[in-house]
DNA sequence: AGGGATTTTGGGAGCGGTTCCAAAACAGCT
DNA sequence: AGCTGTTTTGGAACCGCTCCCAAAATCCCT
């Protein structure tokens, strides 16, 4: 039996010692306009000698909802995902709110647990970053019944503020630097294909191979999980492939493969980008230090972070009516992992 | 006025469903022994087919505690903490409480302002990397009514579970290292002096240069505050420090600041280790890439974290009776940016 | 000064659980 | 059947705060 952790002063106390009634209390504590001014402050001082903070417990209890919100994200040692999670704390630490960290692990059933965490612990609001299936996404998240603000992914039929940047323009972009560079045989390795960030990465990919009238062969396209595992698997993949058909590109969806297969290719002397140039995604702070110099397109990962929460507080305070949505632009950081086709 | 997050079912449906009291319904729920077997089945099959979760803020103010816990680190950014945070977040899931992340950013204030969310939460338990130094950190410690867990730092005044990894021994072993490379002119760029943790690793250096008779001028340790912009500004100093007197091995007190060291010297031209050996300290996963391959001394962080929950999670539930402590082994981790001294 | 409108205050009923206590039900005995 | 002793159950108080409602105080006029 778990020991209950005693607090000692309650809004009856303060009353008491205030000389007034507990709702008067209430009254100053939550700001409610009609205390005559004299009161209030008179309360306040109460307040202030005594230290009192009251229980936020008991007032989502009372008021049907805790000042926290819940962040749910695939995995926080991403870098990715750590920055904006810094983002959305600055912001909820300034209106009052705390976070709670929901990591899915990319995993259905963990993403699941937490939908009904959220439910239990009637937290203020959600901030996802959801692996599922637009399919199943929908019915959970109808059945939320908390402001949920949508970040990096959408869901066509669902209307909710959102966060975004341009997937679409931010692979097209580096496509295009790779095309530029005279290279025609440019792989990508794409993310889940069930998210719609990883699927609009991979039509900006296409659509810069046509707008440029470069061919494709669907092998030039391979799912991925976003993981530097699974970068060291396409390494892997690279070497062992005809050298006169591999690409002499890649595009990858997001920085972590980059790292994983640019991992498996340096240590096998392949050189880079002398002999294959690599585009990564997100622009992690480490890419870009000296020994990695790591191309990618850089996304403003805390802003995003930062945007979700203010979208995020604007709903549960009730302070807008229509749907929020706030699109990044997405750019090309060209560093040192990419080069010129050399001749054949 | 934000709009309350409407709840359907409470415990009093479920007791009128199951036709008992909602005594009855709320011993089910805690696993309370004095329910007769076919009550609680039947009660059970009502909870499960009306889908029933009970509101964990209601069971917080009568128990006296949520059931979630506090996470109080510098900065998620930082692969070291998120790695930690990952191991605490699983066990905690596990054992059905929820992780809240308190990013202090290394200012007092800040986590000042967490300390006291704690209380007024009524979190279950705290796990705490904190950067306050000793003096103020006891009265501060003490007045938290939850157990805490303390996290790579100690306070030997104040007797807590604790998670700690020998960094003593951890720099020892990448100072012996330099050493028995044929470095003797050896620089350290050292953590906060307020931390346990950044003394320990500077302990451990010194002795190691004490061990093999080499002498050290006051100048050869730096203070640093972990971050990757000081390690740049070590580098820069570096650099413009008299050629033969400064250091031709340098040991960084993490990671990120031996990365901006790198990041500083490897865009200068200077070759590592040809020029200079640098050994970090964390071995955070990126560190291992083919193109940085940094020597440095592993900890276990993930493994960390999930032992500094489990302790808690034992704490709260009050299975234990004597103060808890694990020490881990740090390693050394030889990897390319280390190489013996050259002759001068 | 008297009367209506308005502001300020206190009382009390929740919010959704837990838990103590006493009553009710059920044993096992003689 | 009647009497203890133990389970099992329901009732009620409580956790600490919010908020509605009505009473009290204050204000502004005539």
């Amino acid at each position: 039996m778990p020991m209950r952790n005693q607090r000692d002063l309650t809004i009856y106390e303060i009353a008491k010692a205030a000389g007034v009634s507990r709702s008067t209390v209430s009254r100053v504590l939550t700001g409610h306009p009609n205390v005559k001014p004299a009161t209030r402050m008179m309360v306040e001082k109460v307040i202030e000698e005594l230290h009192y903070r009251p229980s936020s417990v008991a007032q989502g209890l009372a008021r049907g909802q805790l000042n926290m919100i819940g962040l749910l994200i695939g995995d926080i040692r991403n870098t990715f995902y750590a920055e904006i999670a810094r983002g959305v704390e600055d912001i909820a630490h300034e209106a009052g709110y705390m976070v709670v960290i929901c990591d899915t692990d990319y995993d259905i059933k963990r993403e699941q647990f937490y939908f009904h965490g959220v439910q239990q612990f009637a937290l203020s609001g959600l901030i996802v970053m959801s692996v599922l299936d637009q399919q199943e996404l929908i019915p959970v998240l109808q059945s939320i019944r908390c402001p949920i603000v949508m970040l990096n992914r959408y869901v066509r039929s669902f209307d909710t503020d959102v966060v975004l940047v341009d997937n679409v323009e931010g692979s097209y972009l580096a496509t295009r630097h790779l095309i530029e560079l005279g290279h025609h045989r440019i792989g990508h390795l794409a993310g889940s294909a069930l998210s719609t960030a990883s699927r609009d990465r991979t039509l900006g990919f296409q659509r810069a191979l046509e707008d440029y009238g470069i061919e494709r062969e669907d092998s030039d396209i391979q799912e991925g999980d976003l993981t530097i595992e699974r970068g060291r698997r396409y390494g892997q993949w690279w070497l062992e492939a005809d050298s006169r058909r591999r690409p002499t590109a890649i595009f990858a969806a997001n920085d972590l493969m980059a790292l994983g297969i640019i991992d498996v290719l340096a240590s096998h002397g392949v050189k880079i980008p002398d002999d294959v140039s690599i585009v990564g995604y997100d622009d992690l702070p480490l890419t870009g230090l000296a020994p990695i110099s790591l191309t990618t397109v850089r996304q403003p990962h805390y802003d995003m972070g930062v945007t979700a929460m203010t979208f995020l507080k604007q709903r549960i305070e009730q302070k807008v009516e229509n749907v929020q949505r706030k699109i990044f632009r997405p750019e090309l950081v060209v560093r040192k992992t990419t080069g010129p086709q050399r001749n054949e």
